[in-house]
DNA sequence: TGCAGTAGGTTCTTTTTAGGAACTCTTTAT
DNA sequence: ATAAAGAGTTCCTAAAAAGAACCTACTGCA
């Protein structure tokens, strides 16, 4: 199989995987969420080539994750704000965060916790069904495939 | 920045990529939830070339998502297991399907939808931080760096 | 008028990674 | 003795990413 098929899959994992399963979409995502909006920002934020980095703007742009708008004309520029679909991948992000924390070790001792806005305590991240409050686990929960 | 340098990195998403962020890793975990152990049995179900299924599974045994274990001596074999740290992507799975059910559109119409193991009832990911219970958005919380 | 700077790319060239197919090795089954 | 199962490896080609330089409007300044 190769990776174009995977967005024609009825799978949601892999169709996700064809927007974001990349070394760094993700990365880019995440500027976003931090405010960082403009093509040279993120370049040297992040250290990707201008070339992969205008090649994942052009993809997400299409995906309907980000949008491209005008700040200013003569000279036309753009900036890369997220849309709707774009801000719904925070749980995904969130989630990373919280595994990398308690799975992945920093090399160095430094890390990110995510904490509350308004009360400035931690957060801890807990994926539940809204329906019932129950927490979801491999063991609560299953895959079906409808037609 | 060269790929293999963003695990050393004190960001978790950066960290977190470094062992997820790949066409192929995720659909080697869901494989994995689905109960699916042997390396012939993945391969042809994902359709991954063999060098390209061999090299993931030894990365995800190095970094602590599966175990190989032996399940026949005469000819020796083993077979791939999700530890811990690997279990606990599936609430990362689960966001993945809920945001690629509701933003990218299966090209033909089925799809996969998660539902309760006890009750059939189809459940409703959401993500709250477990000791007030509010919901976690974008909105609500902020990344914070520390040490 | 000309020169530097800024923003947002594109064009090379070289290295890495992935795809595709065939081959190996060990052991049981026919 | 021959074939098949299981889990890879090898080799060879094609696609993507890294790295650096270049291009195209402008603006502001001397």
């Amino acid at each position: 199989m190769k990776w174009n098929d995977l967005n024609t899959e009825s799978c949601p994992v892999a169709r996700g995987l064809s927007v974001i399963g990349d070394r760094w979409t993700m990365l880019v995502i995440r500027e976003c969420f931090l405010g960082i909006r403009r093509f040279d920002q993120m370049q040297e934020r992040l250290g990707i080539t201008r070339h992969v980095l205008a090649d994942r703007l052009r993809k997400l742009e299409a995906d309907g994750v980000l949008k491209r708008v005008a700040y200013q004309e003569r000279p036309l520029r753009h900036e890369y704000l997220l849309t709707d679909s774009g801000k719904a991948l925070y749980p995904i992000l969130v989630t990373m965060i919280e595994w990398a924390n308690a799975h992945v070790p920093a090399e160095n001792g430094s890390s990110v916790t995510l904490i509350s806005r308004e009360t400035n305590d931690p957060i801890e991240p807990k994926l539940v069904d809204a329906r019932t409050g129950n927490e979801i686990t491999h063991r609560t929960v299953i895959a079906k495939t409808a037609g």
